[in-house]
DNA sequence: GGAACGCTGTATCTTATGTTACGTATTTTG
DNA sequence: CAAAATACGTAACATAAGATACAGCGTTCC
C-alpha cells in the first residue's frame, strides 16, 4: 500500500526517463518543499524544462500541477498536525492508554507552538486590567472549562461572571455588557448556533471577545478580539478539550501573576485571609 | 528579536484592523499551511476578501504575496531539516509560558506512569456496566471536571447525574444511592470537608466511590474503591487539574469504546440520531 | 451631530503561471 | 546501420493568479 507521495515516487522512479528521474530526485532531496514551488522553479532546481516537470507529475497520476501541489500540502498538513510524539516516556508505552495520552501531549505541544508569549501576555493583560466586567460562557462540552476559569478569576478579581443556564437567561445579561467588558467564550465543533448569536450581539455592543476554539475556528472568530486555537484530535469518539484546558490554566496563572505584580490590594487582602 | 513569521504576526496582531486580524488568526490556527495556498483560498478560509489578505501580508512587510510565500517556505524548510527545533515554538521558549507547559506535560507523564492499563480498564468497566446509577461531584475548583465528565457520560448511558448546587441538595440525593451505584468524586487540596462527609455517608450506603485526587490523596481515599492520583504541581499560584482532566478524558473514551464493543443499543440509537 | 478618517469589499486589470503544440535530439530495436 | 519510437526543450497560448482603483460603510473624533 502506498500512503505518501514520496513512497509513490520511489516506487516508480525506476520506470522513469532520465529527465523525470532528475525531477524525482530533486523533489526527494528536499521533500516536499520543491514541489510546493512553481513549475519554473522546480524545473530550474532539477535542471530540466517545465514540460518535463509536468510530465513527471502526470506520470505520478495527477491530472495537473495544482492537484499535485494540493496532495503535497495535505500530506504536510497531516504531518505538521501530529508530530508523532517520539519523545514520550517509554515507561508508559504499550497499553491502550498510551495513544490517547500521546495524542493529548502532542495536541498541547502543537497548541502552544502556535501561541506566542506575547499573545498570552496580551490576553492576560486584558483580563487583568479592571476596566469593566468579565463574562465567561461555553458550549455543551466546554462550559465546564468556562466554569473552571471563572472559579479562579472570580477569586482574584471582582466582577467575574459565569453565564449559566438557558439561552434566554444569558441573553438578558447582554444589557449589562459594554465596550469596557470582556467576554470569554469556549466553542469547539460542533459549534453552537446559540453561542454564535450571543457572540454577535455582544460584539455589536462593543464587548471584547476572547475565544477558545479548535483549529478549525468557530464562526465566532469573526467577532473575536483574541482567538486561541487548540488541537482537539485524539483517538477517541470525542474531541479533546485538554489543550484548551491547559491554555486556560496558563492564563489563570498569568493573570494572577500580573495582578500580584501590580500589587493589587485584593490579592494582599486574600493572602491575609488565608 | 523576531525570527519567525508567526512571531512577527503575534507581535503586530494587536495593531491590525479586524479583517486583517482575522486573516492572522486563521493563519496562526494552522500555520503555516494556509499561507501556502492561493490568496483566494486564504481569503475564503478567513472569511474576508482577497485584498484584505494582500493588505495583511503588506502590513507584515512583504512586497507581494509570492515574497510572503517564499518566506514561509524558507521557514518550513528550516523546520523540516531540524525536527528538534520544532518541538517548541522558539518564541515561547525561555518565556513565562514554557515552564508552565513543561510542568503540565511532566505532570501528565508522571500521572500516567503510576496508572496501569488495568486500573483504567477496571474503572472504565465499572462505569460501563449499567447495574445502577452514576453520580459525579467535585470540589470548588474541580467541580467543572465532574461536569465535563458527566456531560459526556450522560450521552452514552442513562442514569448519569451531576450533583450540583449546595451541600444540602446533594446530601438529600443520598437516598437514591445504593450498592449498585457509582460515585465519582473530584477532590484536590485543600480538601473540602463537605465532600469528605458526603463520601463517608455514601460509602456507608455501599456506594462504590471512584476518587480523582492529587498525589497527597484526599481523606476520601479511605472510602474509595478506586483512586486516581494526579500530579498538580506547576509554577503558578494555583494547582493544576490538567492531569486529572486528561485521565477523565481517557476514561470517557474507554467507557465509550467498551459500550460500543458491547454493542449497546443506546450507542446505535445515538448514531442513528446524528 | 457632523465631518474626517480608515477599513473593507466589488470589479477591473495585469502579470505570470501552467499548459500544449511542435520540432529536434536521443535512444532503442529490428 | 537504419528506422522507429521515445524523450526533451523551445515557444506560443490560455487561464487563473495576484494586484489595483474605487466606492460604500462604519468608526472615531471634534
Amino acid at each position: 500500500m502506498i500512503s505518501s507521495i514520496a513512497e509513490l515516487i520511489s516506487d516508480r522512479i525506476g520506470a522513469m526517463p532520465a529527465g523525470e528521474r532528475r525531477a524525482a530526485q530533486t523533489l526527494i532531496a528536499n521533500y516536499p518543499l520543491t514541489g510546493l514551488k512553481t513549475v519554473a522553479e522546480f524545473s530550474a532546481a532539477a535542471g530540466v524544462s517545465s514540460p518535463t516537470i509536468l510530465r513527471f507529475v502526470a506520470r505520478l497520476g495527477f491530472q495537473n500541477y495544482p492537484e499535485f501541489q494540493s496532495a503535497l500540502q495535505d500530506e504536510l498538513a497531516a504531518q505538521l498536525q501530529s508530530p508523532a510524539s517520539r519523545t514520550l516516556n517509554p515507561g508508559s508505552a504499550g497499553g491502550a492508554v498510551s495513544p490517547m495520552l500521546e495524542a493529548t501531549l502532542d495536541n498541547m505541544r502543537e497548541t502552544f507552538r502556535h501561541l506566542t508569549d506575547k499573545q498570552l501576555a496580551d490576553i492576560a493583560a486584558r483580563l487583568a486590567e479592571r476596566r469593566g466586567k468579565t463574562f465567561l460562557i461555553g458550549g455543551r462540552f466546554t462550559d465546564p472549562l468556562a466554569r473552571y476559569m471563572a472559579a479562579h478569576l472570580a477569586i482574584i478579581q471582582p466582577d467575574v461572571y459565569h453565564l449559566a443556564g438557558q439561552e434566554s437567561i444569558w441573553r438578558d445579561r447582554l444589557i449589562d455588557m459594554g465596550k469596557r467588558d470582556v467576554l470569554v467564550i469556549f466553542d469547539i465543533r460542533r459549534y453552537q448556533e446559540s453561542l454564535v448569536r450571543f457572540a454577535e450581539k455582544a460584539h455589536h455592543r462593543g464587548v471584547q471577545i476572547i475565544l477558545f476554539t479548535d483549529q478549525w475556528l468557530s464562526p465566532i472568530a469573526r467577532f473575536a478580539r483574541h482567538v486561541i486555537a487548540g488541537r482537539t484530535a485524539v483517538p477517541s469518539a470525542w474531541d479533546s478539550s485538554a489543550a484548551l484546558f491547559v491554555v486556560a490554566e496558563t492564563l489563570i496563572g498569568a493573570v494572577t501573576r500580573q495582578l500580584e505584580a501590580a500589587g493589587a490590594k485584593r490579592i494582599r487582602d486574600l493572602e491575609s485571609l488565608r
